[in-house]
DNA sequence: ATGCGTCCCGTGAACGTTCACGTCAGGGGC
DNA sequence: GCCCCTGACGTGAACGTTCACGGGACGCAT
């Protein structure tokens, strides 16, 4: 938040440093940095060393004002601590990477402050933004004025593009396989985001209500360690729940504590799927059935949506500018 | 790698679009975008009311010319998907946005090329570089030239700077622990870094001839699938192995797979230890007992030393640019 | 009237590159 | 001798801001 007052000086020698030293024009020194043709290799060679020596490195600002940017891509993750988000944060910079794009990441985790912030920070830095906004996904917008901002998992609102999933098919198949294993009595452990119910939330309760299920339904802060306390107060006041789905996979992982913590078996007394598909869910026992995400498409989907919005392609707002994306149920051994 | 061929033109209004449009000078609309005095209020109301609608963004690159860089800071990262990195990361990235610092992150995981290209695309846009670099570390520093280069976990070599760990004190502890609990085989399961012993690996290694204790080396690469086929065969080969020191806990938490799989109970027939302390250890099953790192404390260290070498306050290569860190062996289950 | 201070606002210069030219020397063909 | 070409290098301009000034209008006291 506060910067620090002593702000390191880091510009060393210029362009025109290197050119007094090789008693040449800035020109000359610009074809022997690049590699450009027109100049002989005895110079090219003798203000590369130079350069060198001088430590000379060139000015990306003037450079990017000169050339034009290289696009510069904005990524906002609410907590890299939580698995799922690294998952994702790494598909994005690899196909960013592949274009040729840079990434500057920023996450508001813990002292960090709020999304607000780091979109604050980001926003100067950068030509577009991708993340996890949740409901600062409007401010987002505000403060990148026309420049793209691709929101995740949230009704697009505000934002130019958006891309979220398709709970409400990913919901009705979970909770068929909970029937299928045979569940009489099925919880659904929500996180809580503000007091609000979240977009999954409301999508698991519909469906539920299509099937003619009763579910009870909890709420936690979205971590291993507090769904696995808001799981073992539920089975002590619901002790005949037999089938949990949960929010995420992290939080399906701390709910297996629970229920492991309290003796009841997992699926045998209760079967438990999480979603979301990261790795985690093979390490834990018993190893997670969850709606599982490509996290490489839910990447190269936002990416390619920030570059269809940035060349026009798509416009801001449009109906191309949302995608829906599907689940796969992955049968694992927790249900 | 290969950048799109089209590239998106992405900067719209100029300052004199604006300036123009409100029938004002640049530097009123200065004035008016970076809420400076010396302004009348209906005008500064204007001007951003034009400007919001002009969609005029001020250029980072001119900006950043005129006012000097506000540093910027490279993280190369090995491979999200393996969450130490995430979590340390997470707090290279907390530390510098608390000095006004911002953080590219690139990672070198699956397409996204070697550590080299990784540098080499970091390097034209930061002040400075962070990361687990291993041998990369000198072509880094050669391609940063004169800004400061800090490595984690690999001896200094060409780099500015170095963040280490006290390996051998480490495992000394870690091997004392499993002699504790009755262990009578003990094996170490490294990383395989391109064929050659790892850092930890030789200070298992000496700590164990030290112990006078007769080791059972394995390697394997670095992720849980891998460490959990590793230990299969291991366990078959060596059937009387029952303490298990491993290269971190990812690799550890393949290795209680492993031995769950082959009908071993964990610590009973087998104690395990890992290293890092990463969060993923209180989930699986049995709880991992860890050479633990104070993750936050080396993202600290790491962008303290960045500042420090960017001041000037210490001087590059020189003995305060190398920093010891220690680990705190935690007691869960495992072991 | 003169002087002085304040509030708004505008103008030249500078930041460090690259781009699009221009120049100059030498060489070869007729 | 003349022309043109090519290779090696230099020069003005431009990119879009901010900084350090400078200046006019107005109010108020002398």
């Amino acid at each position: 938040m506060t910067p620090s007052s002593r702000e390191p000086r880091i510009r060393r020698a210029t362009i025109l440093d290197v050119a007094a030293a090789a008693g040449v024009s800035r020109q000359t020194v610009t074809r022997a940095m690049n590699d450009m043709t027109g100049i002989s290799p005895a110079t090219r060679e003798r203000v590369q060393q130079l350069a060198g020596e001088l430590g000379y490195t060139p000015s990306r600002f003037a450079k990017g004002l000169v050339q034009g940017a290289r696009v510069s891509l904005g990524l906002a993750i609410p907590d890299l601590t939580n698995p799922y988000f690294p998952a994702f944060a790494s598909s994005v910079v690899e196909v960013a990477s592949q274009r040729g794009w840079n990434v500057v990441v920023d996450d508001f985790g813990h002292g960090s402050g709020s999304g607000l912030d780091a979109v604050t920070r980001l926003a100067p830095q950068v030509d577009a933004l991708v993340g996890y906004l949740g409901a600062c996904s409007s401010d987002a917008q505000a403060l990148m004025g026309r420049r793209p901002v691709v929101v995740l998992d949230y009704p697009s609102g505000q934002a130019a593009g958006c891309i979220s999933f398709d709970y409400s098919r990913g919901a009705r198949i979970a909770l068929e396989r909970l029937r299928e294993v045979g569940c009489r009595q099925i919880a659904y452990l929500d996180s809580d985001q503000e007091g609000r119910v979240t977009t999954r939330g409301r999508a698991v309760a519909d469906a539920a209500a299509g099937a003619g299920i009763r579910l009870t339904v909890r709420q936690s802060v979205d971590s291993a360690a507090a769904a696995r306390a808001a799981v073992q107060s539920m089975i002590e006041q619901h002790a005949g729940i037999d089938g949990l789905l949960v929010f995420n996979d992290l939080m399906a992982a701390g709910a297996l504590k629970a229920l492991h913590g309290a003796g009841r078996t997992v699926p045998g007394d209760c079967a438990v799927i999480g979603m979301d598909g990261i790795p985690l869910g093979e390490l834990v026992t018993p190893e997670l059935t969850t709606l599982s995400l490509d996290l490489r498409a839910v990447g190269r989907a936002a990416v390619d949506l920030v570059d269809n919005l940035l060349t026009g392609t798509v416009e801001a707002g449009s109906e191309g500018a949302v995608l829906v994306l599907q689940h796969k149920l992955v049968l694992r051994q927790s249900a």
